[in-house]
DNA sequence: AACTATACGGAGGCACCCTCCGTTTGTCAA
DNA sequence: TTGACAAACGGAGGGTGCCTCCGTATAGTT
């Protein structure tokens, strides 16, 4: 029996599931689009849903965002699960944060809603940080496991690298360059026969 | 005669230049509202002029965003001109970086439009950045003049200054800060005699 | 005063926002 | 299985904004 106050409560309906996963891979196509423009009709459309059903599901644009996030974020998580279990440590995480660059690259739309977001509930953002720092954490320890990446960078702190290199980042066509300097830092975390743990603080 | 090119070009309606003047007041005063949000048929409808007026003046956003920004730039220099006049140096001062302060505290909705004016004409930027230098120079070198504020400050520096009081302060309500800021930078620029002159470079 | 370049105004077509409500459908109890 | 009904669906509809187009009004010119 489940416990709920008065009235027991029906179990969701799998058409409601079903739209509301719909409307999520959707918006994140709509609002990944060039323009940066999105108007909610669009995504209903794509997702071929009445008008109504996205409202019931996300009754402000600021609710979609959100949503739209933490179910991006959410991804990184799964995937850094599965790179931590299928390729050598190394490469996954090279993988995993090639995904970021390229999430973020393509989420053009995305700025705005990262705006929303800034200014919206902290919660979604301490979600988001220990989600991904978790992530990390998966992908990090493996390594130092195993030896070929240094033990003295903490999942936290190659979150910030990541957060930098994006915001430093400006103008057109920057992908190439982020993408060089993740290769960079991931090589400096392979340095750790040669040059030693721990040197400095 | 007039020398235009092919056909001798007639002199402005008088009714354009007037319904230009009502719509530039009119945007100023809709794109000031807390809301952020300004309509362009807003706009309109305030300065009591068609739809179809507003879009043959301003043909587009930017456009419309560029021509008020200019216009509050002039009258800021029209300010400094009047109070380089009447006032005594160092209230002339003064009085006119309260009213930079004012004005940028009440143009909420003008945020969006300083985006599209930082990505827009760099030409803009350079005929602002000159304006106000100029300004400030008429309201600083009678100071200097008269011995009441010390010399070794550029209008450039002080114009610089200024945009970093703005920029600094985030949030709601900052207002209060910025022109305590302003008033310590004053009171420096007042510090003629005791510190004396260019100490420091 | 007549002429005409110029400017005016707003109707109209389209897109978007959001709400409301009649219809459909999945769930659960019998 | 089946029937009842809460829950979810969808989209019409009313409101607003964007922008264009063109018939009408009018300020400058001769």
């Amino acid at each position: 029996m489940k416990a709920k106050s008065a009235k027991t409560r029906r179990k969701p309906r799998a058409d409601s599931i079903r739209n509301r996963e719909r409307l999520l891979v959707a918006a994140a196509k709509v609002f990944s689009a060039d323009t940066g423009q999105a108007s909610l009709e669009a995504v209903a459309r794509e997702a071929a849903v009445g008008i109504g059903t996205l409202y019931r599901h996300f009754p402000t644009r600021e609710a979609m965002f959100d949503a739209v996030y933490r179910h991006e974020v959410d991804q990184l998580f799964v995937l850094a699960e599965k790179l931590s279990r299928s390729t050598d440590p190394v490469e996954g995480l090279r993988k995993w944060l090639y995904a970021n660059v390229h999430l973020v690259a393509t989420k053009k739309g995305m700025v705005e809603a990262l705006q929303l977001v800034a200014h919206g509930s902290s919660e979604l953002k301490t979600y988001s940080f220990d989600r991904l720092t978790t992530a990390i954490a998966l992908l990090l320890d493996r390594g130092v496991a195993a030896g070929v990446l240094r033990s003295d960078v903490a999942p936290e702190e190659l979150l910030r690298v990541l957060v930098g290199i994006f915001y430093s980042q400006a103008g057109e066509n920057w992908q190439p360059g982020a993408t060089r300097l993740v290769n960079v830092f991931v090589d400096g975390l392979c340095s750790t026969s040669s040059a030693g743990k721990r040197r400095r603080l």
